[in-house]
DNA sequence: CGTGATTACGTTTATCGTAATTATA
DNA sequence: TATAATTACGATAAACGTAATCACG
């Protein structure tokens, strides 16, 4: 059994059972591959795909259990490479981070400039996306560290670590008739037309179930992804934001007011993901600390050992 | 990097850094290691073990990481042969049962039996021994299930499922005075000379707390590593036994009575070890289902996930 | 027939063992 | 000086690529 044969059955897994694909992704030949596979098969004494004839249809029963375990062997082989990699070139690799714009416009610019600028050798990447796009990315490995609100704490695969609580806080242009209100309340809120974050992003879900609870209809009238965009609109009066307070900042929002909304709305917690077994470079604990003093390298270390234990913010 | 040097690197360590003994161990030649230890470390780019001149004097600190994943890779590896090994030979195969000398005398031979009868192409080994030794050949892989009372969940290597709950019994030559007392109690025990059993076993820990909370030094007059040395004894008028109820039987045990005494030591519970993340044959299941009734396929798979969770019996 | 897997075969590279060499305790 | 690792080298085998063949839709 070679660690090449096992690549290969994943990848022709992968590729949908296509063996040439599966040689070509790999920059090899299709023979070779199709020769592996047999003598890995032989070796074992068990067929791992079902062919008719000459085609590749399925996996048989024995084959899920060695894909399986190759996928485990291989992800560990990556881990020893990666812990070989740091020791060997030292302070330097790459980074990757996935987040949300909320993070990566109000959250990441300063500790993404600190840390760039202690650590020269580390390539760090910002790729935003939607919150299941990131957990998928960190799942797949295609990202190191992933940060966002919603979604991460639905992957098993993922270890999450609360980072930070916040709240919403509802803006409206200057001179609008709220503003004037004693104090902020949902009932009041459904009067006026609103602009918040599409579903699935920066808490929305506790924005509609504070509505739900009281079995009101608010009367959305735009969605956004960003509450760059949300600002926008609400400065052309178009009807009255709820974002999160994160993103609102007295200076550079003019022409903006803010109300607190913290009472209205469940709180949430930005977490941060990484994937369970991963190992974890020096400067991933290093990212991780800057991010959220709290999650020292020990604390870290727990949470991934741990595994389900959950952390208490 | 090869499945073979990562083989190679940990029978280094585990040979105490001597390169000649693991090539012995592993039947190749001792430069044949040697040169694929240095084209691991080259391909890797570090350095794994520490030498000065020509001998191996340490691990260096990325060669720590690296062998803690070269072991999990072969660990997996190993899985990965097991699981085709089980559909490739049917229900045929190798199953190895470490088991104390109580459990194997007295609760295990009926199951062997009808097991082996079952299923007469797995071929049954049982090896006793002491609890400590049961643990560490189900951590190293010698032995699929570990039975012992004492001992294995100090391991966090091993998942522990209950398998039944006993307590202790006294036993007496016919004749013996305390056989005429209403209801045995420790300060009548702390009379008599006293045999049981050794230190680490069969619920022995239980005893000693028994008459530690009373403050009392019992006069244990000879210890044993089995009930059946403890009974010869007793018969020979010695003194009191006290062993495992599961050890006495009326009618194999003439001239012996026994006295219940679950009231006075804590009850022990029969203990099964598997060790984490292995995978487990059709045959694994069926023992164990045999054994104990109650742990399923399914509640050993849930068992086997869960990881820390402790299940109930 | 075209797409896609297997077989055949030659080249290259890697692996392993023996023997000789060198370094340490 | 004995033990133990490295270097040198040759035989063997494994892996890979190219070309030809074969099977399915």
């Amino acid at each position: 059994m070679k660690l090449q044969q096992l690549r290969y059955i994943l990848e022709i897994q992968r590729q949908g059972l296509n063996v040439s694909e599966a040689a070509e992704t790999l920059f090899t030949s299709q023979p070779g591959i199709s020769k592996q596979v047999k003598l890995l098969e032989d070796e074992l004494g068990v067929t791992i795909f079902e062919r008719s004839g000459k085609r590749f249809t399925g996996v048989t029963e024995p084959g899920k259990a060695i894909l399986a375990s190759a996928e485990q062997i291989l992800r560990e082989a990556e881990n020893l490479k990666r812990a070989s990699g740091e020791f060997a070139t030292g302070n330097s690799g790459r980074l990757v981070l996935a987040a949300t714009h909320t993070q990566a416009r109000y959250a990441l610019p300063l500790v993404v400039r600190d840390f760039i600028s202690e650590r020269p050798g580390v390539k760090l990447e910002l790729h935003q996306g939607n919150p299941t796009q990131i957990a998928e990315w960190v799942v797949n490995g295609d990202a190191d560290i992933g940060i966002a609100t919603e979604a991460l704490d639905r992957y098993p695969q993922l270890i999450t670590l609360p980072v930070r609580q916040w709240s919403h806080c509802v803006i409206a242009p200057d001179g609008h008739p709220i503003l004037k209100q004693q104090s902020l309340s949902l009932s009041e809120l459904v009067k006026w037309p609103l602009i918040t974050y599409d579903t699935a992003f920066s808490g929305r879900s506790h924005i509609n179930q504070a509505f739900e609870r009281i079995a009101a209809s608010p009367n959305v009238v735009l969605t956004a992804l960003d509450a760059d965009v949300i600002k926008t609109y609400v400065s052309l009066g178009l009807g009255l934001g709820i974002i999160s307070a994160l993103a609102y900042d007295t200076r550079r929002d003019a022409g903006l007011q803010a109300l607190d909304a913290a009472h209205l709305f469940e709180s949430n917690t930005t977490r941060l993901a990484l994937r369970r077994g991963t190992y974890l470079r020096r400067f991933d604990y290093d990212f991780i600390e800057r991010f959220a003093p709290h999650l020292s390298r020990h604390a870290v270390d727990l949470a991934m050992q741990g595994g389900g234990a959950e952390y208490q913010l």
